[in-house]
DNA sequence: CTCCCTTACTACGTTCCGCGTAGCAACGCA
DNA sequence: TGCGTTGCTACGCGGAACGTAGTAAGGGAG
């Protein structure tokens, strides 16, 4: 497997961070902004952080030096992988129960 | 709103058991290999009875007459809807992501 | 006819994620 | 110098996810 099923069950605010890295690297409250004008709901700091921490467990993004006060995380190979892998199978399920909906 | 988020987070058991039924009424044995066989893993009875019986509250399936031991649920219109709305909303996040990653 | 495998569901407990609230520090600006 | 924004840490509650175990009925093999 060793998809993003790894993060115990699987997270979408940790999706959510990884799609908005995929774009370039990005700090925390960056990513809020991001996410929110992505999906419409902005994640609150323990959302957020929570889901960087463990991406960061799974060496999926990592940290990039700090500075200022700014802790940017940039995606990995490993996590760029993952995520390619995730919305694959996020786009055939998608496409999978439409159809479905369609025919019945 | 009114979407699936009504479910405290969305979850992706939910999902799956809502596009299962999307292809007609199952109990709940049948959606555990239809799930299985659709997204290779085969969810555990706590998975899914926990999942059904949240649905169920959120009247976005509802019970048939109980027939021998089985008992089979079909969606209702509220969940065909709510469904039809994740999954657009899935397809659309699947390829903002895969465009993100594919300029990076 | 009796054992066992499959079907089908219920019950229960643990883990840990999601998410909100609160707090703190630095910066800009009026 | 006071206030809003930026940026993160700390903390705690509720509840979803998931596994394990238990129950019960049916069917086939021997």
């Amino acid at each position: 497997m060793a998809g993003l099923g790894d993060l115990g069950r699987f997270s979408e605010p940790a999706l959510h961070v990884l799609i908005s890295l995929a774009a370039g690297p990005k700090h925390g409250y960056a990513m809020q902004d991001d996410i929110g004008e992505l999906t419409g709901a902005r994640p609150g700091p323990g959302t957020l952080y929570g889901a960087i921490r463990r991406l960061e467990e799974h060496a999926y993004i990592e940290a990039l030096p700090e500075q200022d006060r700014r802790k940017p995380y940039r995606l990995t190979d490993a996590g760029r992988a993952a995520l390619g892998a995730e919305l694959r199978r996020m786009r055939s399920l998608a496409a999978a129960g439409l159809r479905r909906l369609a025919v019945a």
